[in-house]
DNA sequence: ATTGAATATGCACTTATTTGCATATAGTTT
DNA sequence: AAACTATATGCAAATAAGTGCATATTCAAT
């Protein structure tokens, strides 16, 4: 996905703020979708707001470094409006844990199984965060506005996603003959 | 992932080839892993072979251009070995449809049910064939060699990740009210 | 005969990403 | 006082990846 894409929908999406909080916004709702340093995402704000997509403000602030508040211009909502209504094709895998597994046979049991066990606490970790944003944020899934739903499903994505990590790390320590896990 | 371990992985995973070969491969097992054009698949097997993780041997044939057989040598085994050991961390998920959704309530909601739709056809379709595979090429999961179930679990990697997807977008069907799929 | 498809390779250009460096303010810790 | 953390921005260089174009052979179809 085009780094500009991601920048427009979160800058449209959230509010506008600089790209330091961009960068932040790992954490949030963003980091489901995207991920950059925040080199990419000033040079990209720049290259954006040549092209008229964005326009910033330069806040001066008191305690801290002045920043440069972004927000989208009418062109950079009309052009993202149009890219959303575009197909999108998956997005392609690049993994490198399969390729590993591809010449597992190669190397001692033992690594994979504990790289198995490493990784599957990484996405356990991240499925929990997960349902605890769920249930904090969105309690009631009957009332939702049409904001919250999409919200709420990018979450569920991120929820499946890591599910089905999971899910699959439990049937490869089956059938490799690793130990149970916790 | 570097797309110089996933070209030693399938060289040393599956039998010598060439650039060609490899290339074409999308449709097998290395597909779950990795895609790259046929350009960027020349240019990298030529880098690695003056690095010495590879060599080649021209091969002419009467009814087809000549080709370059390429092979891992030692050096690139032993490269390869040394990666897969070392701790893998989960790949960024960069994915168009998430920051689509992201703004979703911004655009006519028939636009992202279409596109939902869409989507769910593909990686239905290929679930379908993931499901084939397995049954073609896995029938007796008890009795398998260790190369055997590693090919089998990337397999199962492959339809676990494609039945999430599935399943998200019918959870979004359901939310957005969008029609019954088929 | 010419077009098209499959096999087979590669250069050149462009864009994307990563890494290292550099700067600046202010508060907190040692 | 000096070091560290957090906020805030950005350039320069290197590496990686992606796109467009170009070439060559053979067979099959029109």
């Amino acid at each position: 996905m085009a780094i500009t894409h991601a920048i427009l929908a979160s800058l449209v999406g959230d509010k506008p703020c600089s790209g330091y909080d961009l960068a932040k916004q790992f954490n949030s709702s963003l980091g489901f979708f995207w991920k950059a340093s925040h080199q990419q995402i000033y040079r990209e704000l720049a290259r954006m707001e040549k092209k008229g997509l964005v326009m910033s403000e330069v806040v001066q602030q008191e305690d801290r470094p002045h920043k440069k508040i972004y927000r989208v211009t009418d062109e950079g909502t009309q052009y993202l409006v149009e890219w959303i209504a575009l197909p999108t094709e998956p997005s392609p895998v690049k993994e490198d844990l399969l390729a590993k597994f591809h010449v597992g046979y190669h190397v001692p049991i033992h690594i994979i199984i504990d790289e198995i066990l490493r990784r599957r606490k990484i996405h356990e970790e991240k499925l929990k965060l997960y349902y605890e944003r769920e249930r904090e944020y969105f309690p009631d899934v009957a009332q939702m506005s049409m904001k919250a739903k999409f919200r709420y499903l990018n979450l569920r994505r991120g929820i499946t996603h890591e599910a089905s990590w999971i899910s699959w790390f439990d049937e490869a320590l089956a059938l490799l003959g690793g130990a149970a896990v916790e």
